[in-house]
DNA sequence: TTATAATAGTTTGATGTCAAAGTATTTCCT
DNA sequence: AGGAAATACTTTGACATCAAACTATTATAA
C-alpha cells in the first residue's frame, strides 16, 4: 500500500478525477488532467524511492545529478551556470546545492581564471568516492522499475516532445 | 528556446547522461535513467506552465488541486487526512496549504463535531469563485499539451503501475 | 576612454515536500 | 474504570524550487 494512502484500495483518486472531469463536461481536458496528475504523483514518488537509496550518502537526487555531471566531465568541473543549463534548474538551485556539496567535502568551488564572473564546480576525491557507491545504489532504483525496457524508452520518447521545450 | 537553457540546441542533456551511463557499462539501468530523469524535468515544466495559469488567481498547483477536491466533495468539505490520502501527499503538506487558502479567504477550517481529532477544510464562497476560475484556466493549460489524446491515455495507463503503489 | 549593456552568480523571500517529534482525542483492552 | 495504543493533526527543521533584486565583472559602443 503507498505512503499517506489509507483508503480503501477501490478507488483510484485519478480515475475518480476524470470521471468528474467528463461530468462536468471537461472532456476535451481530461486525458491532459490526468496525465499532469500521475505525473506529479510519479515523479514524488520516483524521488522518493531514490532518495531513499542515496540516504547512506547523504545526498538529495539534485545533488547527485550534480556530482554525476562534474563526474562525467571535461577534468572534472563546470561552471554554475553549465550545470544549471544541463539539468534545466534555476541558477538559484545550483547555487544552493553547490554550497551542500561543497559542505560536505564533496565539490570545491573555484572562480575561472579566464573570466572572475564564472565559478567553477569542481570534483573533489570524497566526491568521487561517494559520487560512484551513490551511482550503484541509484542504478538498483533505475532497474527496479515497474515497466519493461520498451515502455520505458517508448515514455521517455514521447515525454521528449514537452522536455524539449 | 527552453527556460535556463542557454547551450547549443544539438546537446539533449539527456540523451548525453544515456551514452555516459551506456560507456560506463551501466547498460541495463540506461532505460530507466533517462525515464526518471524526463519525469522528472517534464513535472517541472509542466508545474511551471500551471503555475504560471494559476498565477492570477495566487493559487499553486498543489493549492487548486485542494480547492478541487473540496469542489467534488458532499458538503465542500472534507477531513484533513482524506485530503492527503486523495492527493497523495505528507500531512503536513496538507496543513501548510491549508493554512493559506484559510488566509487567503478561500476556505475555512472546523473541527468535526463527532470527533474532535478531525479537522474539516471547508470550501468559502469566494473559494468557489477562484475554483471555477481557475479551472478554466488550468484546462487551457491541459488541452495544449504537445501530445495527442490517445498518447496522454497511454502514458497514464503506463505509468499508472508506478502511481499505485 | 568611458558610460552603458550584457553576463554570471548570489541573496532573499515565498512555497512545497518530507521525516520526526509533539499534542490532543478517541479507542481498545485488561 | 483506567491505562496503553491508535489516530488525527500540527510543528519544526532540512532541503528544493522559483522569481526578483542585487553585486561583480566583462563586453560593447559612442
Amino acid at each position: 500500500m503507498s505512503k499517506y494512502f489509507l483508503g480503501s484500495t477501490l478507488d483510484d483518486p485519478i480515475a475518480e478525477a476524470t470521471r468528474q472531469w467528463r461530468a462536468h463536461g471537461w472532456e476535451e481536458a481530461a486525458p491532459g488532467m490526468a496525465a499532469v496528475t500521475t505525473i506529479t504523483r510519479v515523479n514524488r514518488i520516483l524521488v522518493s524511492r531514490i532518495e531513499e537509496a542515496l540516504s547512506p550518502f547523504g545526498l538529495t537526487f539534485a545533488r547527485f545529478e550534480i556530482l554525476r555531471l562534474l563526474g562525467f566531465a571535461r577534468d572534472n568541473e563546470l561552471p554554475m551556470g553549465k550545470i544549471g543549463d544541463r539539468l534545466q534548474v534555476h541558477p538559484a538551485s545550483v547555487t544552493s546545492a553547490v554550497k551542500r556539496l561543497e559542505r560536505d567535502g564533496l565539490i570545491e568551488r573555484v572562480p575561472a581564471d579566464h573570466d572572475n564572473r564564472i565559478v567553477l564546480a569542481r570534483l573533489l576525491p570524497d566526491g568521487r568516492k561517494t559520487l560512484e557507491q551513490a551511482t550503484r545504489r541509484i542504478n538498483e532504483v533505475f532497474t527496479s522499475l515497474e515497466l519493461d525496457t520498451a515502455t520505458l524508452q517508448d515514455l521517455t520518447a514521447h515525454l521528449a516532445a514537452i522536455r524539449s521545450d
